[in-house]
DNA sequence: TTTCTACTTGCAAATGATTTGCATTTGCGA
DNA sequence: TCGCAAATGCAAATCATTTGCAAGTAGAAA
């Protein structure tokens, strides 16, 4: 799907601030803060009250999700149709990604036993690597 | 277990401010914004920042864990031992407890495949109830 | 293509959330 | 019980996010 489709579905107007926050989040798998997608569009003109406003719009929309990281910021990520997941350590925050989703089947399940349609699960699961289980 | 040992067994001092504020969280079930922990200790002299002081501890303890609500607030609740999902609506907002764990199998596979210990996965699934999805 | 209008934006200022400095108090190990 | 590091209250600072307003723009309709 084309972003200027994408937006429409979505109810958005395709603006040139959503297009650039909209490429700057699919342009990395990982959450980002609102200052540091401000920053990446830097030479773009774009005030931070509109990277905020787009942000927002996006997570009402449910184009994009707002979420607390490691460091207990505030972080946005777009949801994707694709179904990623990510070990992530708590101890080095490292971050493995998983082949495939562990949860589909456990989502049919979800589905036939309660009639609630699934949209989206967490993509990070929290937990200690290896090499830090090791260490500890 | 009792809060003293608990507090002990997380490396953080039992104190009246921290018991005030795990007493508030362990007596709901759904996670609360800082500031409405603050508001039911209104009469226990407890600062506001205290009460965050209190909450930071907690999650880098992990003890607690800080997340986004739908109205896209902070908010911080108790990581119990239990192992407790919802179904949250995205159109509703209701929220549907699952009897058991629906992921209990898939992270064991995951600890088998990867070596990866999961200690902790989020507990809530977004989608939409049955009730709207006749709606949409 | 032109017009119309509601939606967006930039800017600056306001608000809200969270953190910090410091003097004082307190929990808890010795 | 004593001593000290850790925790607290208070007030002020900082950081994050929202808002009002005037001006600009996307997209529907003519």
């Amino acid at each position: 799907m084309d972003e200027r489709e994408l937006f429409k579905a979505h109810g958005l107007k395709a603006t040139d601030a959503r297009k650039e926050v909209l490429r700057v989040l699919s342009s990395t798998s990982s959450p980002m803060r609102a200052e540091d997608v401000f920053k990446v569009l830097f030479d773009k003109d774009i005030d931070l009250s509109t990277v905020y406003r787009t942000l927002n719009s996006f997570v009402d929309a449910e184009l994009a999700k707002k979420e607390v990281g490691a460091k207990k910021e505030n972080l946005y990520s777009l949801i994707g149709d694709e179904d990623r997941h990510f070990l992530v350590c708590l101890k080095c925050g490292k971050k493995i990604q998983l082949e495939g989703c562990p949860y589909h089947e456990a989502n049919e399940a979800i589905e036939k036993a309660t009639g609630f349609k699934v949209h989206d699960h967490s993509t990070e699961i929290y937990g200690y690597c290896p090499d830090c289980q090791k260490q500890r």
